[in-house]
DNA sequence: CGCGTATGATATATTGATACATCAAGTACG
DNA sequence: CGTACTTGATGTATCAATATATCATACGCG
């Protein structure tokens, strides 16, 4: 039968010494008891014979610290799936990996009362917070009042360090690109009241005014894959008017969009180009023939998940970390332009 | 500044009252302890006024029990870009948000020394473990003499439970279909070495020779992406001799092998047949204009996450759990073949 | 020989919540 | 009116480690 979990109490009696100098052999960092070479082995002896190991829980009360940092995957997109959830989770693992932290994914379906999510987040089960895509969020004014560490991904949220990603500079890119192949009328695709949008539409439209092009803007939110009136008035268009090319706030949009082009017989780029934008490096999963390679701004996802992990675990330990960590990002030009 | 957080002798303090009275309120599962109305609200507003939350780590020691289920990720794979990571976490992460547990995602470089895998696991962190893909994996023999439940997804390991997919229906399924369809001579791609093929290679076979069909092995392993020497010879002769069909042993491989076919003009399905196995469906992100859609067998692999996390939850319960519980696939007729 | 110090330990308080035993006061009832 | 039982609490041990204080010896040295 498997018998009940030794504890230290357990090997310092079988090792015939006390549990404080059973204890300074496992300790995290080097304890203050001294041990002879003898009693040393003694006690491993012990511990092995009895498949002793520390107790994580009990530690992590005693040293109010757990070595593990959290995910908050709620609110607006709990999908795992969505490529910017893996391509960070697998970045904030590696960094989690590096330095021996454990990582827990912490969501909530969206009807969660936020005392609940509140209560999840800081019942001290983590060190500290990533957060990403959660501007405007209610849990925000609760963790502002708390002492957990917060670290925001690609969005400035006041009172917490955040990495964020160069919109303005990839925002440059696409407009000069567009520029360059004598695109003067842009329809520009993006919901209104989403935090992206705000980072990546004022810059554009600078740029743009400055190259002397027209943007017309289409703010329809609605759901993914769901057609606006405008893509729709373009559509039927067939793509041979004004505009001649539709910048999307995100890679998904586009692609979208594009099905939609397709069935439509609308070609791109002759008839109609297209910009994306995020860049998710696909898996080599879904490298199969793709029928477009979409021009967009590459994100690097997976090292900004890294960069931001390494960050809260420098803030967990008591360093000064920057309010702002501006990662670049990387113009890519595919055949959708 | 932000004050040191209250505990419970804290609350009791300000409301008046044993810390066995403020307890009643806040315990889990309904305390034997009565407190009156009054006393009650008491207590709720001192809480409400010192910002009290439970600490979950005491909590977790005291009752030994954690509320948290691990995903080992480590071995095989870590990208957690690979779909199926993502999609068995999404299924997983929406059984532990149904029954309010968390999940850990655990995973360590694949040179991490064994005792120190066998520690992270079992150090009292997580209480209970899912496993997907570690057939073989020197770490079960530490878990086989463990307490801790664990739950295998896809393989049948043993002494533990198991969610296993029906790999023999899958296989007859793609059998039949290219038999109908008046194929007699295929190509078998599978690496030898590997637990799933055990599953699905066998009974393909057993079902082709009902059939009569010529089925030839070709079980290079290789690197990703890579072309075996079978693959190269049926690309040199442009697909329009024998074998005229190959069947891949996942989603991946015949994704690698088409674009291998693309670039040699092969055409699909009119010069070769192409079936996979994993259907993984693609996230929305991902259905921009696919050039192929592959005739392969669906596994419902955000299903499976969560009936195994179901699962793992009744057996933590302390309720017994099938050895083996099976999922059914679905064909799905692409047009690759 | 007595004082200071290094070595190798032990004893005890602490971390924050929970389970259970105990206890005082009030009520029901024969 | 005494026993039995209910209500509404309190006190204490426990979970498994860690930090710190304390305590014996032994040794160096003037």
């Amino acid at each position: 039968m498997k018998n009940k979990r030794p504890t230290l109490d357990d090997v310092a009696k079988r090792a015939g010494v006390s549990k404080s100098a059973a204890a300074a052999i496992f300790v995290q960092k080097q304890s203050t008891v001294r041990v002879s070479p003898e009693t040393r082995s003694r006690i491993l002896l012990a511990a092995q014979e009895m498949n002793y190991r520390p107790n994580a829980v009990a530690t992590s009360l005693r040293r109010q610290s757990t070595n593990t940092i959290g995910y908050y995957t709620g609110y607006v997109t709990v999908d795992l799936r969505v490529p910017f959830h893996n391509h960070l989770l697998n970045g904030i693992r590696q960094a989690c990996d590096e330095q021996k932290r454990h990582l827990l994914l912490q969501g909530t379906f969206p009807d969660t009362p936020i005392e609940q999510i509140y209560n999840d987040l800081t019942d001290g089960k983590i060190d500290g917070l990533i957060l990403h895509s959660h501007a405007g969020h209610p849990i925000l004014d609760y963790l502002r009042q708390d002492r957990l560490p917060v670290i925001s991904i690609a969005e400035k949220l006041a009172g917490f360090s955040a990495v964020t990603i160069d919109d303005a500079g990839g925002s440059n890119s696409i407009a000069e690109h567009l520029h360059a192949l004598g695109h003067r009328h842009i329809l520009y695709r993006a919901p209104g009241d989403v935090h992206t949008t705000s980072q990546r539409y004022p810059q554009f439209m600078t740029m743009a005014s400055e190259l002397g092009m027209e943007v017309v803007r289409d703010s329809h939110l609605g759901s993914f894959g769901e057609v606006s009136a405008m893509e729709e008035e373009l559509l039927r268009s067939g793509g041979r008017s004004h505009p001649t090319a539709i910048v999307c706030w995100n890679d998904l949009f586009a692609h979208q969009f594009m099905r939609h082009c397709k069935k439509n017989g609308i070609k791109i780029p002759d008839d109609l180009a297209v910009t994306g934008f995020d860049g998710y490096a696909p898996h080599p999963f879904f490298e199969a023939a793709p029928a477009y390679e979409l021009t967009t701004i590459r994100v690097p996802w997976v090292e900004i998940g890294r960069i931001a992990a390494q960050l809260l675990l420098k803030q967990i330990g008591g360093a000064e970390i920057p309010l702002e960590t501006l990662v670049p990002v990387e113009f890519v030009c595919g055949t959708t332009s």
